[in-house]
DNA sequence: AGACAATGCGAGTGATAGCTCGCAAATTCT
DNA sequence: AGAATTTGCGAGCTATCACTCGCATTGTCT
């Protein structure tokens, strides 16, 4: 019997050793990135890096952007792991001691291959198959705003929806600044930065609350 | 006499229409990255869409990277100029008004060339000629921190340079946002978008103040 | 053991990229 | 006007890239 399908969408196909040839391509996909830019990172190097032939390569993934996509989105799924973990955590604890636990996890995440989140953050072309990898954020946001809403007691914002967009972005951003590019201006003390944040969204959730009565539970 | 230095830095000469070459081929580089992506835009193309030949822009640019850094350093004056504007327009009011204003110029300039700005932000890797284009954040930073510095006393704030760098982050991250990505949690209304992320930045810097007093002028 | 599919191989192909070089046209200088 | 210089040209070179195809090896099923 003929081929399935023969002709273009050649992509997946694994059963025992494949899935390991896969995981291997991808693992050198990474490396190469880190090691040698995305404009260096030509399918035949990877290939090589792998010690896997073009090829193979060819058989799992249609093309180079295929293959940065699967590594943005393992890289990725790692990341959410974590962060779920920690809302879950942090679900029934009180706003200012929840905050900062999520922007400790925030920090915590963009620790896991710095070099490799630098690389798909400064680099990797967002268009194509990568554009819709944003998944992460879309989830992320979605967990937070659970946790503000059942928590809608505690703070006082008008559109939690909006409130949620500017809370989420504002600690990718900073999180992303302090761990990547390490500025002067936030030194390296992890727990000040942290500080700093939770104090930046407590004063936005809870506007009118000095600093040590944010660190009260509500009565 | 032989050419001064007919080898390498093959660069900068321009003297009358010269001079409009340059600049016909900076803008011919905009419309191309803008319409094909960063990838797509070859010397070649870029040439052809200036109607110039490659011979000639390689006589001002010695490599595509350069062609794109010039055009970077080119849209960041502009921008820069209107932030400095603001700035200044501003030095002298009360601090909830002044980072309303401010928060206001970032719009702006986000604003100038949003198609241009979503292709540096999410295509051209920061890399070689292009890490150094960055003082634009620096001379954000370095602006922001002398009006604090200004108005010391109507902020709570332990280390300047921390505040001043989680204010400039934070803000650009979200403005990026809502002009780039316009995410429905946001919504399209800017005055909106405004007055949170002001909120946003009062809470960090007078903690403990109720909105509405943050409103009135410090007497 | 034998047959058939799945997996792996890598030299080779066509396309396109960045970039050069010898020459022509325009501009400036004297 | 004539010489010298700056500016502009574009065919073409070399390198590299993404990707294919016919064949070899490994694994599975009976």
């Amino acid at each position: 019997m003929a081929r399935a399908i023969p002709t273009i969408p050649r992509k997946s196909a694994s059963q025992k050793r494949s899935k390991a040839t896969v995981e291997t391509l991808l693992d050198a996909t990474a490396r190469v990135l880190v090691r040698q830019g995305y404009d260096r990172a030509s399918t035949n190097r990877i290939a090589e890096t792998a010690g896997v032939s073009v090829g193979s390569l060819y058989q799992y993934f249609p093309n180079k952007e295929a293959l940065v996509a699967a590594l943005v989105a393992r890289h990725n799924r790692e990341l959410l792991e974590l962060v779920r973990h920690a809302v879950k955590k942090v679900a029934s604890l009180d706003l200012a001691t929840a905050m900062r636990e999520l922007v400790r996890a925030a920090v915590d995440a963009h620790l896991v291959d710095p070099a490799l989140h630098r690389i798909f953050a400064e680099q990797v072309p967002r268009m194509g198959q990568l554009a819709k990898i944003e998944s992460l954020q879309q989830e992320a946001f979605l967990l937070m705003r659970s946790y503000l809403e059942e928590h809608g007691d505690e703070i006082s914002v008008r559109d939690l929806d909006a409130a949620t967009k500017i809370c989420v972005t504002a600690v990718e951003a900073l999180t992303h600044e302090f761990v990547i590019n390490k500025p002067d201006a936030l030194a390296g003390d992890r727990d000040r930065f942290i500080d700093e944040v939770t104090r930046l969204l407590m004063g936005y959730l809870m506007p009118g609350r000095v600093p040590d009565e944010q660190n009260r539970r509500r009565t």
